[in-house]
DNA sequence: TATCGGTATTCA
DNA sequence: GAATACCGATAA
């Protein structure tokens, strides 16, 4: 294992007497299935066996008092279990085919890495409907799926006739006008009578209902999306690759890499892919997948890619080329994953019309559940060639998968922050390394531990530095100092300077769009009394109600509670209470006064809240309705707004003292992102032009972020972390306790760290911190405490994890606890 | 994690 | 005295 990996270690020994993996069991044979549930119990669960069954195969198990589905994990001849508790495998699913090894043992690393039963990683990897066994005929069954439509000219008919004060009929007849069809899922989810009102509707002639063979059911919703999505998209992401060059045409699907010019840095990523995919495939035909024990035999794996591109390089390009060149193995299947696919819909659109051939399905937490069922389907039937999904798409079954694309692989949101946490990138590098396959990790900020790892030669580089687009030049970007205006007493009109507004009046005037970045949503983080000092605690939470004025509520974003605005303050009675602090909502509202004249636009979570009206409202700014738009990140990401010439940057200054050592790199990142809306816009006279205000204009990160200068800032970074021994030269994981009371987590962490200096466990390449409170301690009324682990050896600390987690599951104490490997936030 | 039985607690 | 909240055991 010359290059990677990164996580992996050797695979388990297998147990003695499990027989071979895909062993036939002749009908009739008593054998013993071990078979892996959903629960946070470590073992498998020995079952009676009556029928022919292969492993990977979803079986229904009776389970306590309940009937429970889980996936055959060993098959044995005789178990350790008393032979009196045994009982009898329900049923087995033999009509879906069994979960192959590959996706196995990516669900067992995964189980090991993060330390958890492999039953509770590899279940709720499978959609809720095939883990129910009720609806397993329905599921391979369906030929087709039911879609509603409304009739041909009944479209007015179908409106006059429902009355608006029927609001779920209207949003469903609405969602059926807009979205022209539906299948039942949807329209459950506009409207929960949806099945009896469609039928009403139906009998009346003003709908109709088909049935769409399953593949172009798919692709049905794609044609929509397209429609009026494929041009907004964002070229430097996977988003979009429209405005990837005059020179190259997106639509030009039948004759891949026929006159269509790639710059240099594309080209050669293209051929180094190539060549890879090339190399995999040579290998596959020397040493065909070994059935045996699950090792991918001795074949070299490929090093991942690290695909660095400035915005505006074209990585999108580069991707769709790669992707074809995948898929012209017969059956071969490419996974493409993206951060938040919700946000950038319109991506799914850009690989349609590249492979308007080729089945594609999309996996993400919003599918409704039984489209999820079907697309998961469809990827381990192999049916779908390409899979596009979030970081849950990692783990599907892709019985053909040759290629895996992380597109913006320095992105938090590949890091699952609940149950179990993984992070989808390092499992798709793990997944690639395993099955010896390519796997193409971009962004034009990467993460510090892949581009330390590129520095090491573990990964390959393929740099991109110039633009795709010729006229298409980097944002200029400057900062306002605010020390310097406040020192001048120039007037800062709600947070917002005389050179910002200034400019923003200049792009206003001259009818192009700005954009102001602000990550702060609500309209003002706290609300306080002047006469006695009361602020708007959380009651439940360590943290301040926000306060939201359109919708005369305090929030807390923590726990959830709301409360009226007080109209006097609840301590002292004074009547003047001032709110603290700018958000989203006060920088609209500031905004809007100074220039009246404006259509403005805010987009953050809580204007978006509605499904749907997010991609209203970015429909509205790419119409060009929209001056001047106010946002958090949501819109740093996926979206291009090519009239878009002046981003501002409101407020970054609190991430830059952050006690988060990975606060600047994040920050870095996200700026860039934002930077690059201002980018596109072709203008005659020069580039976009990106405002930072902060007091601390000296701060090295503006000074790379000036100059564009990613490489520099990450030497530097790099070089503290080193200083400092933080990732990526030591390797972290977090044992983190919830209890009512403080003191209760952080007895419990103690008591950790004592366990964890007896001498079984002690190892010199293991640290301890001290258990501290968490800098949020209390959330939704119990108190967090964290404790963290460390060691440059990775082997060193996952033994240790194991060992330690054994001790500690035996321990009986009033709180929950659990332990994060790899964090990302301390 | 989901569910169970057992026991303590609450309230009219 | 019934309803319910809480705890600990258990799952093959």
């Amino acid at each position: 294992m010359t290059h990677v990996n990164d996580l992996s270690e050797p695979p388990p020994a297998s147990t003695d007497d499990a027989l071979s993996p895909g062993a036939q069991l002749r009908t009739g044979t008593p054998v013993i299935a071990r078979v892996a549930l959903d629960t946070p119990l470590l073992t498998l669960f020995d079952y009676r066996l009556d029928q022919a069954a292969s492993l990977g195969q979803l079986v229904q198990v009776p389970f306590g008092r309940r009937e429970v589905v889980g996936v055959v994990w060993e098959l044995t001849q005789r178990s350790e279990v008393d032979p009196a508790k045994l009982r009898d495998v329900t049923s087995v699913w033999h009509e879906l085919p069994p979960l192959g090894d590959d996706w196995r043992d990516l669900m067992q690393f995964a189980a090991r890495y993060y330390q958890r039963g492999v039953g509770e990683v590899a279940l709720p990897a499978v959609p809720g409907h095939l883990r129910t066994p009720m609806r397993w005929p329905r599921l391979l069954a369906q030929r087709g799926v039911q879609r509603y439509r409304i009739a041909d000219g009944a479209l007015t008919t179908l409106m006059d006739n429902v009355p608006a004060r029927l609001r779920a009929q209207r949003r469903l007849a609405e969602g059926l006008a807009q979205a022209g069809t539906l299948d039942a899922d949807e329209a459950k989810a506009l409207c929960s009578k949806a099945a009896d009102v469609l039928k009403q509707w139906a009998a009346a002639g003003w709908v109709v209902v088909e049935t769409v063979p399953f593949h172009e059911a798919i692709r049905d919703v794609a044609d929509m999306d397209d429609t009026h999505e494929a041009n907004d998209t964002d070229e430097d992401s996977i988003a979009g690759q429209t405005d990837a060059g005059a020179d190259i045409d997106p639509i030009a699907k039948d004759t891949p890499g026929a006159a269509k010019t790639l710059t240099a840095g594309q080209a050669d990523a293209v051929a180094a892919v190539h060549d890879a995919l090339e190399a995999a495939g040579a290998q596959r035909l020397d040493h065909p997948p070994l059935k045996g024990d699950g090792e991918a035999g001795d074949a070299p794996a490929c090093a991942p890619f690290l695909l660095y591109g400035v915005t505006g390089s074209g990585k999108t390009e580069v991707y769709l080329r790669t992707v074809a060149e995948a898929l012209r193995q017969p059956d071969a299947q490419v996974l493409v994953l993206v951060p938040e696919i919700n946000l950038t819909p319109q991506l799914e659109g850009v690989f349609r019309k590249r492979f308007p051939d080729e089945t594609l399905v999309t996996l993400h937490s919003a599918l409704a559940e039984g489209e999820r069922a079907r697309h998961w389907l469809a990827a381990h039937r192999g049916e779908a060639r390409v899979v596009l999904g979030t970081r849950l798409a990692v783990m599907a079954s892709l019985p053909h998968l040759r290629l895996i694309v992380v597109d913006e692989e320095h992105d938090p949101s590949y890091k699952q922050q609940e149950g179990l946490r993984y992070s989808a990138r390092d499992l798709a590098i793990w997944r690639a390394n395993r099955l010896r396959i390519p796997v193409v990790l971009g962004s034009a900020t990467p993460s510090l531990d892949s581009w330390r790892r590129a520095e090491q030669g573990r990964y390959v580089r393929l740099a991109m530095p110039e633009r795709a687009t010729p006229d298409a030049v980097l944002p200029r970007v400057s900062l306002i100092d605010m020390e310097i205006e406040r020192k001048r007493q120039r007037a800062v009109h709600e947070g917002l300077s005389q050179p910002l507004l200034a400019a923003i009046r200049a792009r206003f005037e001259a009818g192009e769009q700005s954009l102001l970045f602000l990550n702060r949503r609500g309209y003002a983080p706290v609300l306080n009394c002047d006469a006695c000092g009361w602020i708007s605690d959380c009651r439940r939470c360590s943290a301040h109600m926000v306060l939201h004025k359109p919708e005369r509520r305090l929030r807390c974003h923590h726990c959830g509670a709301e409360s009226r605005i007080p109209h006097a303050c609840p301590d002292c009675g004074n009547q003047d209470l001032a709110p603290l602090g700018r958000g989203t909502q006060r920088i609209e509202e500031a905004l809007a006064e100074h220039f009246p004249d404006a259509r403005l636009s805010r987009i953050d979570a809580d204007s978006t809240r509605r499904k749907g009206s997010a991609q209203a409202l970015f429909a509205q700014v790419h119409a060009g309705e929209i001056d001047i738009l106010i946002g958090t990140q949501m819109v740093a990401k996926g979206h291009d707004f090519r009239n878009v010439t002046l981003v501002g940057v409101v407020n970054a200054d609190s991430a830059l003292f952050s006690h988060d050592f990975r606060a600047a790199e994040r920050l870095f990142a996200q700026l860039m992102q934002v930077a690059g809306r201002a980018g596109r816009a072709a203008r005659a006279d020069g580039p976009g032009d990106v405002l930072i205000q902060t007091r601390y204009a000296s701060h090295p990160l503006f000074a790379s972020l000036m100059r564009h200068d990613y490489a520099g800032f990450a030497a530097q970074q790099l070089e503290e972390r080193r200083v400092a021994l933080l990732p990526p030269y030591t390797h972290q994981a977090l044992l983190r306790a919830e209890a009512r009371r403080l003191d209760d987590a952080m007895t419990f962490l103690k008591q950790a760290r004592e366990i964890a200096a007896a001498p079984a466990l002690n190892d010199p390449r293991i640290s301890l911190w001290d258990p501290v409170p968490m800098t949020m301690v209390r959330i939704a009324g119990t108190d967090r405490a964290q404790l963290v682990v460390e060691s440059p050896h990775r082997g060193a600390l996952q033994r240790f994890l194991t060992h330690w987690m054994g001790e500690l599951r035996a321990l009986k104490a009033p709180v929950r606890w659990h332990l994060e490997v790899d964090p990302l936030e301390i």
